[in-house]
DNA sequence: TTGTAAGCGTTATCAA
DNA sequence: TTGATAACGCTTACAA
């Protein structure tokens, strides 16, 4: 291994000069001696130890990326929604000459735990974490950026979407097109997350304009027989002729059930999402969605740290990004005699 | 930040008790002594600075993963397979107690210098290296686990699957179902990677039963007006009935291209895929393919790279796990009187 | 512009 | 079973 004091040895220098040439303070450094050590440095492969770094300097070129564990067998990482979030995070904070340590959490301890041991600059948390944003800011005096958090803190930075606006157009969007009756699916929503705003801005479009969803017309994720379930809502007097679900992966879920019980998409069923995947627009038919620019909310979110790490007193900020809706074939006109949009 | 000394202090014993006590070197401390340690350490949230153990011991409880960034715009971890991956490796290491950075790979350079900047204990490559294989292994004295390289440096770790015989596979189920024309969707192969071998599998088998693949019916990734081009293929008087793509992800091209211009799949155009990633089963119709187990690839890829940590002399591993067919919906019987099978 | 000295929090080593 | 001391590679603070 290669230290600094090799170089110094070499060029005849102490150490520290060597040092200040390879953090680049040129004007503390003759031109010429700088350029000399940089060579010497180049020629025996020097790479400077992070750790000692860290160490003397009480601070490190770290960042942290904690992404909420639910449950031992559905990784994180499996869904697309999450793997490109943190793939262009990633690409953001090389590009700003940070290093990325990625952390699955289970237990609010370990997190605090990951962040000291390292000495990271700061933090992104991908995932619901809002019951210990509180703890989290007074354990850590570091900047830490939350992503689609509702918490009822209010001093927090976080990046997000406009999910109640996402319900609306999406409901908006089925009432244009003549459906009257609708349906959902998704989570059982029992926190106050995404999902939550989602359906709140949906169902409040459709009150306005009079009409009520059942609660049998709630549809849970994981419910059995999916297939059967459409299809029997589908069927009778007054059939559900399309469904908005709050994650494209959910939209997934009922081309899948839908192509098995013979129910075709958008004739016999529309449906909308919600995210956007790449995925979507090569689904048969193409799925019409509320998008939300993934990309964006990842650039965003690393500006927004990169300027909490240089200034620590920034103000908190919560960035709401807008969604739009990406029209396709799978949200089929109905022809309604009633309609009124 | 507590230290080992406050907690010494405190304890009143020297901080080398504790740091004995922390590394739970049990024997060496009076049960007494320890546990009246510990939880004072407890009380005091004591978090161990990972950069001092790392810089004092000469070695980090880290592993890094790096990503091929083959391209500006085409985020490695969009990929499907590539987060699917990375998360179950994630899971693993984080079960073996390790912590994991990623790193994103563009010029060799990068490599050997955030391995040895951090000096990490291991490092898992997810992507294709095999150029830069002896170089790194050169430069870097620890552990390094490959995936899926076809390098023909002998002394490899390296985990990987049985693409020839997947692309055999492919042929066989092509043949069985009674086609007999085929074509061929992928990455236009410059390099000695997975695709030639599931390329070469396929057509091997193809081959022997006299059937061969007209240059015409390869048709590269990136291809503009790709629906157009499958229509001609699927028309006149030997129109080519099954497509053979070399990733799950190319085949829902496929299928989004076939929407596109009206040819129905499996009806007009059966395909099969590679990989069998989550979203296989869901399409429509579900997507035949063969299957790679990528969280056991990912188990196996932990298993060996912390074995060759613990046992630095370790010999060099190839370990090639199987495929399977993943029979589903997207290749048809084709009604063959000249079926030989 | 350059150098000296001390110290970051921990572990290795040897002594008691 | 415990402790003293030196080191790990680097930066901070100050001196020359």
């Amino acid at each position: 291994m290669v230290t600094l004091k090799d170089i110094a040895q070499r060029a005849g220098v102490s150490s520290m000069t060597v040092s200040r040439v390879m953090n680049g303070n040129t004007k503390d450094v003759s031109r010429k001696t700088s350029e000399r050590i940089r060579k010497i440095a180049d020629e025996m492969g020097y790479v400077p130890n992070s750790s000692a770094r860290s160490l003397a300097s009480h601070s490190s070129r770290l960042i942290a990326a904690l992404l909420q564990e639910y449950d031992e067998d559905r990784n994180p990482l499996e869904d697309s929604y999450t793997s490109c979030f943190l793939g262009e995070l990633a690409h953001q904070i090389k590009e700003e000459g940070y290093d990325l340590m990625l952390h699955y959490v289970k237990d609010y301890s370990e997190i605090t735990y990951s962040l000291k041991s390292w000495n990271v600059a700061g933090a992104v948390f991908i995932g619901m974490f809002d019951e210990s944003i509180r703890k989290l800011q007074e354990d850590n005096q570091i900047p830490l950026v939350f992503t689609d958090s509702y918490s009822t803190v209010r001093s927090i930075t976080n990046v997000g979407i406009d999910d109640y606006r996402g319900g609306e157009m999406a409901a908006e969007y089925f009432l244009k097109c003549g459906h009257r009756n609708l349906a959902f699916f998704g989570p059982e929503v029992l926190d106050n997350g995404v999902v939550t705003h989602r359906i709140r801005g949906f169902v409040s479009v459709l009150r306005e304009a009079g009409i009520s969803l059942p609660s049998e017309n709630f549809i849970n994720l994981g419910t059995e027989n999916l297939g059967e379930r459409l299809k029997g809502i589908c069927a009778g007097e007054n059939p559900v002729t399309g469904i908005f679900t709050t994650a494209d992966y959910c939209a997934y879920q009922i081309y899948s059930e839908a192509y098995r019980v013979g129910l075709r998409i958008p004739e016999d069923l529309s449906v909308a999402g919600f995210d956007d995947l790449s995925m979507s627009a090569l689904m048969t038919p193409p799925l019409t969605t509320i998008r939300q620019d993934i990309k964006k909310k990842a650039s965003v979110t690393c500006d927004l740290l990169m300027k909490n790490i240089r200034e620590p007193d920034s103000p908190a900020e919560n960035i709401v990004l807008g969604v739009e809706l990406a029209e396709r074939g799978s949200v089929r006109k109905v022809d309604n005699p009633f309609s009124i949009l």
